[in-house]
Order: structure tokens, then sequence, then C-alpha cells
DNA sequence: TCTTGACGCTACAAAATATGTAGCGTATCT
DNA sequence: AGATACGCTACATATTTTGTAGCGTCAAGA
């Protein structure tokens, strides 16, 4: 029996890890979650305030797809990292680094 | 004059530059054209006989602000990073690297 | 015990986004 | 001239997301 649903997720029909990944986070408002949760857990509730206008039929549905790939999970204080979930979660740092240097470029460039 | 239209990307109020980057990549298809392009350049065509399915018109659009973005460019031997998309492309495979590992866990975990 | 508040969520119609097919105009080879 | 590849656009259909309302559970306070 293979993982879950890693097999058939939209748009990868090659299984490939990676394709399975770039899917889920490709997904609006997935990546969102992951750096809300990068230093603290969050309620749903919180979740909602922190995204500012995800409906919650959308959050739900994500939590779900980030927790049945155990990248979170839900225990009393709310929604967290998994142990692996915290190495991805990592690499939203990389991308805060990324954006600053980023965002100066372009005013540069525009200046 | 501010940068673009990067203060008023999709659900970024704020004008922050990650939340602008993860509005970016959560687009559906984005994540996949930054990985297609990971080590050579493609044609609008080759990127989207890569993509499988992806549509010339969403394509386009995601092209579009991936240029606007100063992230990839385009010449005569088609889309490529840009240096600095060079660098975030760098992260496509940090990503690569996680989803291998991720995919080995949730396969002992449920063996 | 009653009420108040927070919790995680579901329902469902409306709005926004993406798809799939067809094909246009340009350029470059033969 | 004809064939091919290029980057795209049009547009009707399908899929995804939103926004609002509200349900059922639980725990604390009056």
């Amino acid at each position: 029996m293979p993982v879950k649903n890693i097999d058939k997720a939209r748009g990868s029909t090659t299984g490939r890890p990676i394709m399975i990944l770039l899917d889920m986070l490709g997904k609006r408002w997935t990546l969102r979650i992951m750096w809300e949760l990068r230093d603290r857990p969050l309620t749903f509730r919180d979740l909602q305030k922190q995204c500012g206008d995800i409906s919650p039929t959308t959050l739900n549905s994500r939590l779900r797809e980030l927790r049945d790939f155990e990248i979170i999970s839900h225990d009393t204080g709310g929604y967290c990292y998994t142990a692996l979930g915290a190495e991805l979660g990592a690499q939203m740092t990389e991308l805060d680094n990324w954006s600053r240097k980023w965002a100066s470029q372009l005013n540069d460039s525009q200046a």
C-alpha cells in the first residue's frame, strides 16, 4: 500500500516527492501557513487571524493536507511543526532572507 | 514611485517582501516553473511540455510575474534565472533534498 | 446550572482562478 | 514558397477559493 495520497497529488503523476511537495506548497495559503507557524504553535482561529483573509474552508483543507503528510501535527497547544516539518519550516527563514535582498535590489533597479 | 506592483500583490497588504514572495510562490505552477528552470533555460513551449498540464494562459501570466519581479529573464535562449533568481532557484534544490527525506520517512511510518 | 467564550470545523452559494482548444503573427530554416 | 518553431491571445468551461453563517464540544466563571 502506497503512502497515503502521495501518488495522486494534483498535477503529479510521477509520484516523485519533489513534485508532490511543489504541488502542495503551490496551493494558495500553504506557504503562508508554514510561515506563520515558524516560531510558535497556533490554534485554528489564531491562524485565521494571522492569515487575514483565509476562509475556514480553505484553512481546514490545507491543515488536513499538511497533517496527512506529517508536516504539522495538532495537539492541545494548537497546530505546530513535526520534527521533519520543522526542517521544511527552516526553509521559510531562507526565503525571508532572500526576499529582503530581493526587495532592496528591486528598489535599486527602479530608483 | 513604489516598486512595480510589489505593494499590491494578492493577499499582501503589508508590502513586506516575504508576503509578496509567499503570495507569488503560492500561485499554482510558480514553484514548478522555478524548478524546471533549475539547470538550463527553457523556451515557452519547452516549459509547456515540461509542466505537462499547464495552460498557455497561466504559463504566460506566471512568466510575466516572474519577469516583472526580475526573478527570470527572457532572451534568445529562452527563459532563465536572473542572478538573484538563481539564488532563489537554489532553494529548489533544498526542497528537493528535503522531499526525499520526507518521502522515506513517510514510507517508514506506514510500513 | 446557566451563560459565556474559545475551540475546530462544515455548508453552500458566489466570485475568482485555471484549463483546454484553437489559432494568430513573426521569424528562421530548406 | 512551404514547413517549423517561436511567444503568445481568446474565450467558454471547469476547478478552486471565498465569505458568511452557524454547529457541536468543552472549560471556566457567576
